[in-house]
Parts: C-alpha cells; structure tokens; sequence
DNA sequence: GCGTAACCTTACTCACGAGTAGGTAAGCTG
DNA sequence: CAGCTTACCTACTCGTGAGTAAGGTTACGC
C-alpha cells in the first residue's frame, strides 16, 4: 500500500510534507473522526509514531493542513487578484484563481470547505479565512462604490461580499463534481450574475418589494 | 438532566419524536461522531436500548434526522413560493420563508448543511436536496426568462439556480450567527444583489472581459 | 382482574483507534 | 571506527462508545 516504498531515510522537512499531503487525501475522503492516523501514516509510507513526533496529535495535524490549504488557496487569490486593477477586473481574476486552485486542489478544498465546518475545534480557523475572503470582495465593491461617487451602505457591501463568497463555495463544489468544466467559464458565469448585480445596485438601482 | 422526567410511558410516535428532537440538538452541537447515542438518549430523556428500538443504528437515526429536517425546509420554500405568482415575487418569498427556517430552526439547519456535508453516507441526502432547490430557482429563472421573450441557455440557468443557492445558505450562517438580524432584511439584500443581476442577464446584458 | 403486548431499564460485550514505551539502525562527525 | 543524533519501527495500553441480552413494569383489551 505504501505509495513511494522509501528505503532511504528522509530528512524531518521532506517526511512532513509527505504526511501532510497524506493526511489531506485521507481526511478528505474519510472527514476527520472517520480518518485513522494509522490509515495516514501508511499512506504516508510510514508509521504511526513518525507523525506524533512531527505533526503531534490528530487535532493539531489537522490544523496543520488547515493552515497549509488555507495559506496556498489565499495566496493564489489574492496574487491573482493584484492591486493596481480595476475592481471588475480584479473581482474576475480572483474568481479564475479561486475555480483554478479548487480545480487543481480537490482534496484540499474538501478539507477546507466540508470537513472544518461543523467540527467545533476547527471552525473557526476555517470562519476566519472566509472572513478574510469577504473582507476582500467587499474591500473591491466599497472602492468600485466610492469610484463610481456613490456611498454604499457598509452593513450591504458586507453582505454582498459574504454572498459572493457562499456562491463561489457553491460553484467550487459544482466544479468539483464536474471537471470537465472549465474554471474560466464558471468564474464567468458568477461574474455575470454578481457584476451586473453589484453594478445595478452601485448605480443606485434596486430590487422593490410590490405594495 | 432529562428535559422532561416523563413518570409516564408514552405512545411510540410521540417518543421518536422527542428521541428526534434531542437527537438534532445534539448532533448539531457535536456533530454526528463526537455525538453519543447516549447523549442523545439521556437527552430525550430515555435510556440508550430505546433508540435502536425505534430508529435503527446511529447512522440510521442521523438519516432519520436529515430527512425530516430536509422536508420541512423544502415544504416551507415550496409553500411560500406559491404556484402563480410572478418569478421575483416568488424568489422574494421563497428567501424570506429560507432565511425565517433557518432562523427559527437553527439546530436542525447546522444538521443539514453543516454536518451532513463531508461525512460521506450522508452527502448524498444533503446533495439531493440542494439539487431540488437549486432546481426550483432555475425554474423560476427559466420562466422570467421565456416571459421576458428571450431564450436563456440552460446551463447558464442552472449555473445561476447553483449560485442563488450558495449565496442564501451562506448568509443562513450570517444569519445563524447574528440572531438580531431579521430574516426578511437578509433576504432583501440577497434579492437586491441576485435580482438585478440576473434581471440584466435576463436583459441581455452581461459583462464582458476586457480584450 | 388477569393475560399479554408494548414500553422501558440495568448491565453488560467487544471492537476500534488514539496515543506511547522502548528499542533498532542509519548516517554524519570527529 | 567510536559515538551521537536523528529517523524509524513493533508492540503494546487503555478509554470510549456502538450495539445487545435479558429481564422488569405499566396499561389496555377482554
């Protein structure tokens, strides 16, 4: 079963990652209660001990790769994204890197996305990257607002970015269960709904309830 | 500790009912492994041989869980929705009658989508569930769309359908989390973003990336 | 008022998996 | 090649919780 059988030693740094990337598949696959760390140490190609004395014990090796898929997905998004853009512009490249990465990250993302959440120790590790994550998009529309010499209302521009960034969770599970489909696509169609969305309500328009 | 002491024997439905009321707290709280049937059992204030007299195994009482919670939300959507009524109308009050489960049904809301996501014998419950809503708002898309004279593609709908769903249930955590902020509130803002962007789609409109 | 079926309990078994004790061997450093 | 550090293993302990066996008790039909 031992993916790389491994008869040399390897130093401690190498052996991590290993673990870590181990411990992704199979929390992935089994969520974090179902998974065993003997199941992650073999395939790891290794034995259980190695990762209490690297990784310590289950919860922190979670956090571990918590903290690792968090950094990585943040980091491609906000790279992505840049500084010196356009908010529209700014908002589609973020939304490619976002459907990329989870294209090109399944196990990560499901970690991330489908096991932290609900399991009480480690949903707030998870609560706080989305935060960051809204704060980012609503950070875009408050600037496009304020470019476009409107005042936004700051409790709207919050809500709007957390519902871009639920929506976004939604199409990454789509894209996950279809990998055909093209992550460009997907950001485009979102960009669609929500741009015209936000871009009707920054021109002051807005959706009425009849009498 | 038991809710209700109970001297009395009472009939079997009523208890599966309180056997599923404790049963939804509990997971909610600790999440369908860290979740005991024990606990659950001193709960609905009942012994543990009493759980698997009535409902099954634990995953077979989580499942017990998972459907009845699912169709009171649907059937609370669906009846708000209403059949002839115009498409935004129906989508304003299918959000509003969303947000008001969520927030009058907090426990069995974190049940379905927080902890029957990831745990894989369930996923598929919760996966068939969100494909009906999803569906549901397609459908409604689908029609402003042919009332409008226009022929929408059916994926870019179902896409649209995808993201609406997403956008509401991560504001259903907002609103899980901010038990002052009234439901329709929600609602309206989430109409406002979703509404116009999808009127301006529906207009033929859409936006573009730049060359 | 008595049988019997439905309700309900105490008190187990047993598997599984987190975490550890204690030891072996490989590779560097002199 | 002696000695030390670091990588690595086999083989345990021990708590916890799912599921059950076997029997007690209440209420209702007749």
């Amino acid at each position: 079963m031992r993916a790389v059988p491994s008869f040399r030693r390897l130093p401690r740094a190498v052996r991590e990652q290993q673990m870590l990337d181990a411990a992704v598949r199979v929390f992935s696959r089994r969520g974090f209660h179902a998974a065993s760390v003997d199941e992650i140490a073999e395939a790891a190609g290794i034995s259980k001990p190695m990762v209490y004395a690297y990784l310590g014990t289950k919860e922190e090796l979670f956090i571990a790769c918590l903290d690792r898929e968090g950094v990585r997905l943040m980091e491609a998004v906000a790279a992505a994204a840049g500084e010196d853009l356009a908010p529209d512009e700014q908002l589609w490249r973020g939304l490619r890197a976002f459907f990329g990465f989870v294209a090109a990250h399944r196990d990560g993302w499901t970690v991330l996305y489908r096991q932290a959440r609900g399991q009480e120790p480690f949903a707030g590790v998870l609560a706080q990257l989305r935060a960051r994550m809204a704060e980012l998009v609503s950070g875009m529309l408050a600037r496009a607002s304020a470019a476009a010499g409107l005042e936004a209302r700051v409790d709207e521009v919050a809500t709007t970015g957390y519902a871009l960034v639920g929506a976004a969770e939604a199409l990454a599970d789509w894209v996950v269960e279809h990998p055909d489909e093209e992550p460009d696509v997907t950001a485009t169609r979102l960009m669609n709904v929500v741009w015209m969305g936000a871009g009707a309500l920054l021109r002051g328009e807005g959706w009425r309830q009849r009498a």
